[in-house]
DNA sequence: ATTAGAATTTTGATAACTCAAAATACTATA
DNA sequence: TATAGTATTTTGAGTTATCAAAATTCTAAT
């Protein structure tokens, strides 16, 4: 098994996270979504579909979409490992910020072999998420993903920790690094107004931040466990 | 100007080292010499060269070799400040081992932006050398390169500092770090043998090694300043 | 000056990835 | 259930980088 070409682990990784993205129940990612993802015509992606068919990586019907064999499965979460140790290397070793790591990250997890993919694991401390709270796979590429409720969901006035963005875009993300939000910080959610759709936010010394719900869906939080 | 593809990086770094190799006079790299470098067949690198010529980087003169321009120089230039200073950054930063690095740099070196660079250099302290005690060019890709003496060359008995070790296989590297031979190490010739082959050295804690001329040769030095 | 041998270039193919646009298959609505 | 509209697949072609092997050119020794 030759290892797989930058080109091929793009492709799992976009179908990868495509499939996490839509519910439990649509699990055949449509060529279009995957397309776009990519940023290729949608005959490209048929083609080359086609071929990760026929390396076993993935499952592909015809006008229906594609899906991941365990195999690819497995590919693609040791992709988004890398990814992933790198921003947080990124981030916590070079300092640099939060929203300009992505693009690196997505150029350097095709080229770092897994020797050095594992010091930066070792020297970070096994760390459980990347910056933008999102689990880290292990070296055998499992990983768990735990369930957390959003902005929306989430008990009025209780206090919160924030815990993942689920959304990469780096203008986004600096509007949160400018309003203190970032994952690891403790907030609580003031009020909620569908008719206005917004979220009225207490976060870092009781700031007041409003958002709206579409970017407040992409927040999610946990309880704060109060560790005396 | 697009941005030149990991294979042009290869070629105009592969190009300037042999012309640094090569002697002041021959500053044409035959065509053999380059596909060897490379791996590949002689055809496959005129082929490529000739592209270059055309984008302005080399000049190519049939039968005889190529050569860089300025523009292919500056190039080929970054490309060696990008890989050394990742080199050093492994070696230093992560603790990774002077044999095992270069591989990865070659990787690394065309998937790293100039930001990122930029703070490896800058968390480094703006080095001069990489962890062979090759040079490291400025972001405008200029360079000095200190002439020095090797261990064929050097005065007998008098203490000297290994500077720079200009060979990248690592079983070389590993011997050489097995004996106390890095960059930075204070040593002294003991004595030379043509007939045997041979540079007798004093290294760390007066501990003997017999080097090989061929290899004494790869060992530059300078002569040990007494920074009382 | 020839010419044998080595180096280089040319030629024809191939692999991986891509696009544009034509052909085809789905699907939702009337 | 016919069909208009959308999504997908197919087809044909282009790009980049490569190799094998034939053709050519250079060079050094006679």
């Amino acid at each position: 098994m030759a290892l797989p070409s930058s080109t091929v682990e793009n492709y799992l990784k976009a179908i990868y996270q495509a499939q996490s993205a839509q519910g439990r129940e649509h699990r055949l990612v449509p060529m279009g979504r995957l397309a776009g993802a990519l940023g290729v015509v949608p005959g490209t992606a048929t083609t080359m579909v086609k071929t990760l068919a026929e390396s076993g990586l993935v499952d592909y019907e015809p006008y229906a979409g594609v899906r991941l064999t365990p195999a690819g499965e497995k590919l693609a979460a040791l992709v988004l490992r890398r990814h992933r140790l790198i921003e947080l290397f990124l981030v916590k070793v070079l300092g640099m910020s939060w929203a300009e790591v992505h693009d690196e990250a997505e150029r350097l997890e095709h080229a770092a072999s897994d020797r050095l993919i594992d010091r930066i694991d070792a020297m970070l401390g096994r760390p459980a998420a990347d910056p933008h709270g999102d689990p880290i796979p292990d070296s055998s590429g499992s990983m768990v993903t735990p369930e957390y409720q959003t902005l929306l969901t989430c008990p009025l006035g209780s206090p919160v920790v924030l815990t993942r963005v689920t959304d990469q875009d780096s203008a986004f993300l600096r509007f949160l690094e400018s309003s203190g939000l970032k994952p690891g910080q403790a907030i609580r959610v003031e009020s909620r107004d569908a008719a206005a759709d917004h979220v009225i936010v207490r976060g870092k010394r009781e700031r007041q931040i409003m958002i709206g719900m579409r970017a407040a869906a992409k927040l999610q939080v946990a309880p704060l466990e109060q560790t005396a």
